[in-house]
DNA sequence: AAAATAGACAACCGCGAGGCG
DNA sequence: TCGCCTCGCGGTTGTCTATTT
């Protein structure tokens, strides 16, 4: 038997989007909201299934979407993300704004898998091709992605109170370590800032001084000052600033 | 000019997680 | 606690366009 179909297949359309049908559910999404999925078609006046009325909005409807070519920032971006979270598309698309999971996905599939490869780097290991693998290695377990997840929801929460390390998750980082004592998992990441100017000198100030004890590269930060792809100021054969995970933003 | 091939990306599918009664 | 329902995610496929032969 398995599984029940979400919708009935037999009554609804597949393929391309029509301008009609973005139309619609424009103009649904606009009166109505978000969400509902399962019965917005109906509502709407769709022959869809939800989830694709669902996709078809947050990959190509929704007005916050960035249209266009990636820039090299987002490249760059992306290749740090995903070499610390691995195909964690939503994940990492959380921290490119007006950039979809699907979006980002295409683009790692159609460009950046190319780009790393002429680099003479794995783009699912990202280390140099050939490079034996050692064993340490960079996925997410879910227990990380779930504390990674609950991070943002706290960051979400409490945007203003501003500590450099999050208590909660150290219990599962010192774990991490012991585990792997050649990896260092002390990443912070959160929500996109666009907070006062204050916080930011704050939280710069508190990564200095980070940095300072550390003096770390990327690498190091990843507890692979160990390896050969240790190379202070330099990351994937890019020159590169310091990362802070807080922000994600490049610091040149 | 037509066919073949490659590239890009839109869309679908199946599954797991979480909420709720 | 269990089962159902919905949502969201990641992998895969389909389709269209551009380029090459």
């Amino acid at each position: 038997m398995g599984r029940s179909p979400c919708c009935e297949k037999a009554h609804t359309n597949k393929g391309a989007w029509t301008k009609e049908e973005d139309d619609r559910l424009i103009a649904h999404i606009r009166a109505h909201g978000e969400g509902n999925w399962r019965s917005l078609p109906k509502a709407a006046g769709l022959l869809r299934c939800g989830k694709s009325c669902r996709l078809r909005w947050i990959n190509y409807l929704r007005p916050d979407l960035k249209r266009g070519n990636f820039t090299e920032e987002e490249d760059e971006l992306i290749i740090k993300l995903h070499s610390l979270l691995g195909n964690k598309w939503s994940m990492i698309a959380g921290r490119l704004p007006g950039r979809t999971d699907n979006e980002i996905k295409n683009y790692w599939n159609t460009h950046i898998r190319r780009k790393l490869l002429n680099r003479g780097i794995d783009p699912s290991t990202h280390r140099a091709l050939h490079e034996p693998i050692s064993d340490v290695t960079l996925s997410v377990t879910k227990e990380e992605e779930k504390d990674v997840a609950h991070r943002l929801r706290r960051e979400e929460e409490k945007s203003s109170s501003e500590e450099l390390s999050l208590p909660s998750s150290q219990t599962h980082l010192q774990q991490q370590e012991q585990r792997c004592p050649d990896l260092n998992l002390d990443l912070s990441i959160s929500l996109p800032y666009d907070e006062e100017v204050q916080q930011r000198d704050t939280r710069e100030n508190s990564l200095e001084a980070v940095k300072g004890e550390i003096g770390a590269c990327f690498n190091c930060r990843l507890g692979l000052q160990k390896s050969k792809g240790c190379m202070c100021n330099s990351f994937l054969g890019l020159s590169m600033g310091f990362l802070d995970y807080r922000s994600l933003e490049m610091k040149l």
